[in-house]
DNA sequence: CGCTAGGTTGAGGTACGTCAAGCTAAGTGG
DNA sequence: CCACTTAGCTTGACGTACCTCAACCTAGCG
């Protein structure tokens, strides 16, 4: 595994904190190996107990749940550098899959690798540990958006969260980011149907707030944006910090 | 602090992994103090930055989030052995509080002492991962049930997760369990309005599947239940194993 | 006895879903 | 080059799950 590849995760955990230059090296003597998916392909299947973990490098990948009916909901997104699939270190079986939104690149890694370096350096665990309390927080904030937020503010706060977490990546520039993905695919983000996906999308490109084509959006009016999502990034934990 | 406080949270341990009478120590040896909060009360203020993590020793507690109509939407719930503010040791600002939804008890650690605990015994870090890891399995199952699952299902689901976690912490007996709150509570968990979050409990009550009453409540029916739910415990993580 | 918190019910409104049709652009085969 | 298909977007008409407002009821309590 060349290293460039690792650098993606180990400028996200930098975002966190400060890491030693032996904990860097930790991360990069993992066996890491690579793998490329096109978009709808599966990366971690539900049903399944993994021994790996992995790391998303390049693309969006979504974490999506069926209803009795058939119905699927992404309940969560990752974009370049999110060590996505953590959670399995502790968990069993999969409960959802993890899929491709778009054409993705991951590294993976096994979990007894995982374990042993966290065991001997225990401010990268506390790294870790900061990772899925983070993507809880976000879970959370999902949550609140979908009990208490009307449509037009959950595709709001969605794009607020989307351009901020891809500006830490090193993903979006000038308030814009690519975004190849259906509509069909986001009525599953946001739980709605997809035709009324449609109209709120509308309603946003009328208002002049979004500008969305061939597969990139811009965010013409962020402050605006912001304020009909009631979005504030603190949850996102961007701040440099001893964890 | 007296030992049988801390034992709820070994006991809670201990469903997910087999630990070593040391790990128990460590945990029995921390300084913590014990606080009684009244029904309303906050155990953690949004806004504040935590410096220590509380264990949930008796009630129920939730995080509650507002949306900006000041509408509260209750994004998690703790019971008995949880140890509820594990995440602040990893965040920042609180972006939500964390309330008593009855009378509860609640023993509190340093964040420091809890650190040290973990860099000490890897094995007592990696329980706590787990834990946090279920956390956030919880919140995506809650996040399907909010997006793509109609009210009486949300319910339903509801009833079925807390009848087991009560059953794991010893709370639950015979398919019932104390459940003082207000439909108003409920339907701040549930993401609905009190009006409709009544007529659905109605519905379940006129269908035989509850008996509420006084602050207790029975599931006369656990299998038709959990098939409204589309209810599978995996995701609780309560089988020990290897972790 | 009046007050209050909580539960219950009805009537009407709204944000969303469903069904259906038509549109456009890209790809495919002749 | 043109039919033809298909995926995705868009719009209209209508249905429904849930919300809001309002009234009333009950039990507990000072």
């Amino acid at each position: 595994m060349e290293k460039p590849k690792v650098n993606a995760l180990i400028a996200a955990l930098e975002r966190k904190d400060i890491m030693t230059p032996e904990e860097k090296a930790a991360l990069v003597s993992l066996q890491w190996t690579r793998r490329a998916f096109s978009k709808g392909d599966v990366l971690v299947p539900e049903g399944t107990v993994p021994t790996e973990s992995c790391v998303l490098i390049e693309g969006l990948a979504g974490r999506t749940m069926l209803n009795k009916e058939g119905q699927s909901q992404i309940v969560a997104l990752h974009v370049r550098g999110d060590f996505v699939d953590l959670h399995s270190l502790a968990l069993q079986v999969m409960d959802h899959s993890v899929t491709a939104l778009t054409d993705c690149e991951a590294i993976f890694a096994a979990h007894d690798d995982i374990r042993c370096a966290m065991a001997e350096w225990p401010h990268l665990a506390r790294l870790f540990f900061t990772l899925v309390a983070t993507d809880a927080a976000v879970q959370r904030n999902w949550t609140l958006n979908l009990g208490r937020k009307l449509a037009e503010q959950r595709l709001a706060h969605l794009l607020c969260e989307l351009v901020v977490r891809l500006e830490a990546s090193g993903s979006s520039r000038d308030d814009g980011f690519g975004l190849p993905i259906t509509q069909a695919v986001l009525a599953d983000i946001l739980g709605l149907s997809i035709v009324h996906t449609n109209r709120i999308v509308s309603n946003l490109r009328r208002s002049g707030l979004i500008d969305w084509r061939e597969g990139s959006i811009r965010l013409l009016d962020r402050e605006r944006l912001e304020a009909i999502a009631d979005f504030h990034p603190n949850y996102l934990n961007l701040i440099r910090t001893p964890r």
